[in-house]
DNA sequence: GTCTATACTAGGATAGAC
DNA sequence: GTCTATCCTAGTATAGAC
């Protein structure tokens, strides 16, 4: 259940703290994801939350949502539009991958909040953000020379292994996989249609 | 924190039961199954389950995780040795996969598990697991006249994919992309080395 | 904005009757 | 083996002082 209020949509949040909260989600899931939990990794007392975010869990859980999708933006996406050789641009993405999940060893959000009974509204934007993720990585890849159904389905394949590798990883505790999947991704998306 | 006593370590339980369990584990994650959750799936009193589990939850969890350990010997890696062509053999496990994931709509316990603080023993018995999967189907491609090396690349990318189509398909609430891959699968495992 | 204190619910676990 | 009843802790949420 919520908490108090219906909340200001788009007010803005402090980034630090919105990071601190998006490393418990990541790793415990929404429900995993207690107040002490989240309280101790912002550094704010259970009430000081509620202050920030009236709504309590679920509040937090969407502007974190919010606060990921546009780090995919600003982060993933825009380097896959920067000038540049399309095969240079993605290799920006993927360093940009490479520092975001830690070399492997941070979940991914998505993963997290598909998990268990995480509210509507915060599937609905994490949905938003992947498809988001998937139309800009195979706009680069129509650009250069992939065929549209082509460039769909490698880019959802990419995101398919970003997602299984970071699994793969967290299971096996190896991030081998996960790393070697960013290093070949480029080649892979950009190979010459079979 | 477990509860009372160590516990029979090969005790048989109730596949039904351990079932109805891994259901729960595998939406929820090991933080988010609760003992209502588990109990109203189990049609058993919270009571009946200490019964069953004198350890409590991480003992279902650990028995969970056994079974379906078991599952993946008995399912997907009995068709690997089963007589007949490569092929043939692989097709057969990607038929049992499409079923024990309900063609994408069901999450993976590897997954469940691998989320959030489920402890030592659990994580051990899904790594466990995992690679035996790993071995087994490494293992029909040597058969096959892959090369080592290149059969357990493609074995773990195709674990990869496995793993990270079911999050995309739950992500996007379209198992599209899981059931194209298991199609997908036996031919892009046997193909060719490049 | 943050803290202390508090209320209330849900979660985990047991005891004991049947 | 299952149920009812109970205990204690942790989790969610709020009020009110500073």
């Amino acid at each position: 259940m919520p908490a108090k209020a219906p909340r200001d949509p788009n007010a803005p949040r402090d980034p630090v703290v919105l990071e601190r909260l998006s490393d418990v989600f990541r790793l415990h899931g929404y429900e995993g994801a207690s107040l002490s939990l989240l309280a101790r990794a912002t550094g704010l007392g259970r009430a000081s939350l509620y202050h920030h975010f009236p709504g309590g869990k679920e509040e937090m859980a969407v502007a974190v949502a919010e606060h990921i999708a546009r780090c995919f933006r600003e982060r993933y996406l825009a380097p896959l539009v920067r000038p540049g050789a399309p095969a240079q641009r993605i290799r920006g993405m993927c360093a940009e991958l490479d520092e975001f999940y830690e070399r492997g060893k941070k979940p991914c959000l998505i993963n997290a909040f598909v998990m268990g009974e995480a509210a509507a509204p915060i599937r609905d934007r994490v949905r938003a953000a992947l498809n988001a993720w998937r139309e800009g990585l195979a706009a680069v890849l129509r650009e250069a020379g992939v065929s549209a159904a082509v460039a769909r389905e490698r880019a959802d394949d990419a995101l398919i292994r970003i997602q299984g590798a970071l699994v793969f990883s967290r299971a096996l505790d190896d991030t081998k996989s996960f790393r070697s999947l960013l290093r070949e991704l480029p080649t892979q998306l950009l190979q010459p249609s079979a």
